[in-house]
Parts: C-alpha cells; structure tokens; sequence
DNA sequence: TCCGTTTGTTCGACTTGACGAACACCGCCG
DNA sequence: CGGCGGTGTTCGTCAAGTCGAACAAACGGA
C-alpha cells in the first residue's frame, strides 16, 4: 500500500518511459530487447500498470541512457532571471561575504546555485553539509583561499575547485570584490 | 539479464537505505510504518535480499527525507582544481566563444558545469540538448544577449538566467572578454 | 528476578510483477 | 492476393515481492 504518493507515480513513470523511449526512437520491441525486459512488461509499464522493481527500471534507465531519476522525478521548468543585486541574499561577518541563492530545485533538490561577493577579512568557515555534497567553486573576479579547511587552495580569476561538501570548508577573499559562484550538489 | 549493473545495485541500496535510517535515527521497526511498509520487508531490503518495487523505495525515500536517488546512486568524490585556462575546451566560431567542462558526474551524469568565454560577434545558437535539461547562466564579466532563441534576454555582471535547455537558446557576447558560468543540469 | 517494551529477525500465505507465447494490427514487397 | 517483418497488445504461468504474525534477543524499570 505505502504511501499514495498524493500523485500518481505510477503513471509518471509510465509517461516518463514512453516519452524517454520516443525520445531515443526506439520501438516498444527494441528497448525491451536492449534492457533485457519482456516486451509485455514494457507495454504494461507504459500502460501505468504495475509498479515495475527497481531493477526493471534500472534496466531501462541504462538502455534509455538516461540517468534513472529521470524516470521518477516530475519534469519542470521555465525562464528565470535574477539581476545582479536581486535575489535572497544571506550576509555574514560585517558584510564582507554574501551568498545568494539563485536556483535550487524543490521538492527534492539536488544541485543549488549560489552567487558569492566577498572582500578581505576572516576567512568564512562553513560546517559540513548533508553527507554526500559535492561543492563546485569557481571564482569570476578577485581571489580567494578556498576548499576543503584542512587544505585551502589559493584561486585566481577563472578557477575552479571542488570539493566535498559534507566536510569542513573554508571561503577568504584575498582581494576587494572577489565574485564566486557556488554549485551545491546534493547528489 | 538487462545490463548487469556490473556492481550490485541491491547491495548498494541495502547499503544505502540502512546508512539513511541510521543517519535519521530511526528504528527499522519506527521506518517500516512511517514509510506505510512491513518491517519484514525492510528488513530484508536492509539485508540485501529482493528486488524492491518502486513504490516500496519511493516510500523510504520520502520517509527517510532523501531525494530517492540518494537511494540507488553510489557514493563518491575528493577534490579538484582546474585553473582558468586548463581544462578541456571546446572552442567555435574564430575562437570568439569558448566553453570548458569543468564538471561532470560519469556513468551518471546529473549536472555539467562549464566556463564560458566569449568575444561579441555571431551569437552561439545551441541546438536543443537531452529533453529535461535546464541551463543556468550567470554572467561574471561583460554583457551577453543569452536564454531562449526566441525571446533572448540582455545581462549584465552577476546577473542569472536559467531556461530550459531541451529547446533552441542562445549566447551572445556584447562587450569583449564576457565570461560566464553554465550549468548544465540533466535533472 | 520478572515483566513490559523495543529491537530486528524468520516464516507461511497472499498478492503481484516478470516472462514468453500467442494475438491482432499495419506497412511492405513479390 | 498472400506472406513477411515490424509494431504493441493480451493472456496464462511461474517466480518473487509484500504482508502480518510469531519469534528471539536486548534493554529498562519495578
């Protein structure tokens, strides 16, 4: 029984599928064969009956060459723009660094974005995240001593770290105006 | 037969589900009826033993909080470093454009992280990716007439945009040396 | 100590997903 | 036209996931 996802994930999945398997113009026959299933499975899936065994889907996801999630979580999007000085923005230590979040993906999000100004002063710690996070830092002006606390890296314009997440890690601009963005991914 | 996951899927989520139960400090027995399952089942989930159908994991997940794709994706990662100009680049259009991978997230890729550098000239129209993808663009230096094909939006430093990136879209430089940052994510 | 609660386990019965064959359908070519 | 290769469907059978109860073990209090 479990929990009625409130939506039906059943028939999400089975538009999934078909829209993945459309996608790759493959025919019902073939993507069985490829993923190993019986075509009837298939057609039962994309029918929304059943509620296929993560293998089975699993199966389907490397056949599809599609990461899996694909095949479970809803689709989305649209255009957003958030202007420079616009946006949720949370400050810390006399202003001297300020993150603002421009994207993340709820309900279940997995990759947020942060848009970072800081100027010199005490390097900005952060405890660790959820397990699991990987953080992408790549500096636009300035320069900073960021990355894991035990081991900062000096970055210059245009560089790129990352490094996890679910550790201690530490931010310190070393130049006035230093501009960064942060990709948080949650996996 | 399917692909052979090569390693074992089932271990990896027993692995998984018992590591995320553990983390949200709960019984077996307290997770079993949150998540609406018997606790017989989980148990032999968290034992590595059966093929558990979607609705099962999907009612952990949201029992356990997690995304669900915490759920069967391996662990990972360590930390990185490209400096501005190193790195794969893929360059078009008289070097007036260029974009360098700096992440993405092998066999299962979820999100690609690139560096853009750009000369005004001819725009870059991209052709339409994967269906599902969304590109985040924020501008570090320059101005750039970037988003959708047809309704292109004019930034500035700092400024964000996101849009879906399984339609037609746009990048074009406006002033010289506009750098920016994409993200790629393949949800 | 005994009792109650909670831990996670194992067992039989029921339900259900996965399989493969047989099926109807369509387009094509001889 | 009649056969052929392709589509996706339905059906009966078997295997397997799920359930609920009964179970042993560990902990806490009276």
């Amino acid at each position: 029984m479990a929990e009625r996802p409130s939506f039906d994930l059943i028939t999400l999945i089975a538009a999934s599928i078909r829209r993945e398997r459309e996608r790759a113009g493959l025919s019902l026959t073939e993507l069985a064969k490829r993923a190993g299933i019986a075509k009837s499975t298939l057609s039962q899936l994309e029918s929304g009956v059943g509620n296929p065994s993560v293998e089975t889907l699993w199966a389907l996801g490397v056949a599809l060459g599609v990461p899996f999630s694909r095949l479970v979580d809803p689709p989305r999007p649209a255009v957003r723009v958030i202007r420079a000085g616009e946006g949720p923005a949370t400050y810390s230590e006399q202003a001297s660094y300020s993150a603002t979040l421009l994207a993340s993906c709820p309900p279940h999000a997995r990759r947020d974005l942060y848009r970072i100004s800081a100027q010199p002063g005490r390097p900005r710690t952060s405890d660790p995240h959820m397990a699991g996070t990987v953080e992408h830092l790549l500096i636009g002006t300035g320069r900073a001593l960021a990355g894991p606390a035990e081991e900062p890296v000096e970055l210059g314009p245009g560089d790129y770290i990352a490094y996890p997440g679910d550790a201690p890690h530490v931010f310190e601009a070393l130049e006035p105006d230093t501009t960064a963005v942060i990709v948080m991914e949650h996996i």
